[in-house]
DNA sequence: TAGTGGTCTAGACCACGCC
DNA sequence: GCGTGGTCTAGACCACTAG
């Protein structure tokens, strides 16, 4: 099995509903079935990760819909990682151990105060605007060296999100003197930082992450 | 089919593990078609749920385990609706126009500037601790005379989410100065304000609501 | 080699909405 | 009465892991 029949269904599916408006009826799942050629079931399946996601919503008794675009999920991090960055800068790296790190470090990554940690302070941007500056801190002994030598792709933490888990806490305060000039936002501005742990599947946190968010250029959005 | 087999055999697999450590393995779906008399695609229905709420997680070719307590889902709108709120307080309620009611409120409900809506302001407490503050804004004309005299039932934002869907802003501000006597947080207190749009699948707004969330009672926290 | 989750089939009955 | 999604069955083969 290459890729799965339902894939490649849950595929025609999205290219057939491209250009179609929202709330827009789709095919039923026995007209699929028969055209696709595939089970009433396998249509089914690829019809609920599309409604999972956020492309389709359901009415029982009438039928399947487009849903609206501004449903598709998102959510900080999806939108912090993926969408809105078109390029970053490394302004920093190091390796510390934990408490030399920051106080709440260990705890956060579920380690001794004594472990090495590789530390990266990025500055995110698009189109030359700062959208926010990023503390990102790694577990040194989980990190092999040629990864160590590849901070590029280290730092693609999409790679992270394809079998962990995630929890984000929101914290409202000024930004730190030390990012207003880097966010080129003023001094004593409120801004939101989000502190993600991102987990292995079985809870071992992986990566923890402080990101300062430039409130005028990026406005935190979620979808579910 | 009064309640669907996969139903209760979720509700069994949830007091089965309610016990257990994370990371132990549940039996296996085989196991349980036979163990629950039904077959293994209804025990995987029951089990899918499970993994997609946050309570179960599966490796391939292994098995499936108990996930982390502190991975179950949990998003601000849940965790503002459900959890942390004892209690709450009317301070006012009144029927304005969008306009006269805020700037923004006709576009949020996409309604016209002149259209009717109620707006309810309320103060939610736990033990007595001031959580938030909440402005609610209602669309006059799809609230009943009924619904209008019972102002607790209208308040139970979650009915709205049974067949509904949710975008959420997060904006950082300082916190308003009428707030803050109620919120009991020092005047100039960074804060974070949620703004909810909750929709019918449609994609039609129902309710818009503004939250003042207390950042010493209350820290929003995600889980997905 | 035995067991697991992932995928798939070809049927079936149900409750409900709409005409 | 017809069509829809929701539920359910009793099988099957696959790729992969672990002993």
């Amino acid at each position: 099995m290459a890729t799965p029949i339902y894939r490649k269904i849950k595929e025609m599916i999205l290219q057939e509903i491209e250009d179609k408006p929202a709330n827009s009826p789709i095919d039923s799942e026995r007209e699929m079935a028969v055209r696709f050629d595939a089970s009433r079931m396998t249509v089914r399946n690829a019809i609920n990760e599309l409604v999972e996601e956020g492309f389709l919503y359901r009415d029982k008794n009438k039928g399947t819909f487009v849903a609206d675009r501004k449903f598709v999920k998102k959510t900080p991090v999806s939108a912090l990682l993926q969408e809105d960055i078109s390029e970053f800068n490394v302004l920093y790296f190091n390796v510390k151990k934990a408490d030399e790190a920051g106080p709440e470090i260990a705890e956060r990554l579920e380690i001794s105060p004594d472990e090495m940690t590789l530390i990266v302070l990025r500055l995110n941007t698009l189109n030359t605007k700062p959208i926010s500056v990023e503390e990102i801190f790694f577990i040194r002994s989980s990190i092999s060296e040629s990864e160590l030598n590849n901070l590029r792709q280290l730092l693609d933490l999409n790679a992270y999100l394809k079998d962990g888990r995630i929890i984000q806490r929101f914290i409202p305060m000024l930004v730190p003197v030390q990012f207003a000039n880097l966010l080129k936002i003023k001094m004593n501005t409120p801004i939101i930082r989000v502190e993600t742990v991102i987990t292995s599947k079985s809870g071992k946190p992986l990566v923890y992450i402080k990101a300062y968010n430039n409130p005028f250029e990026k406005i935190i959005e979620i979808t579910e």
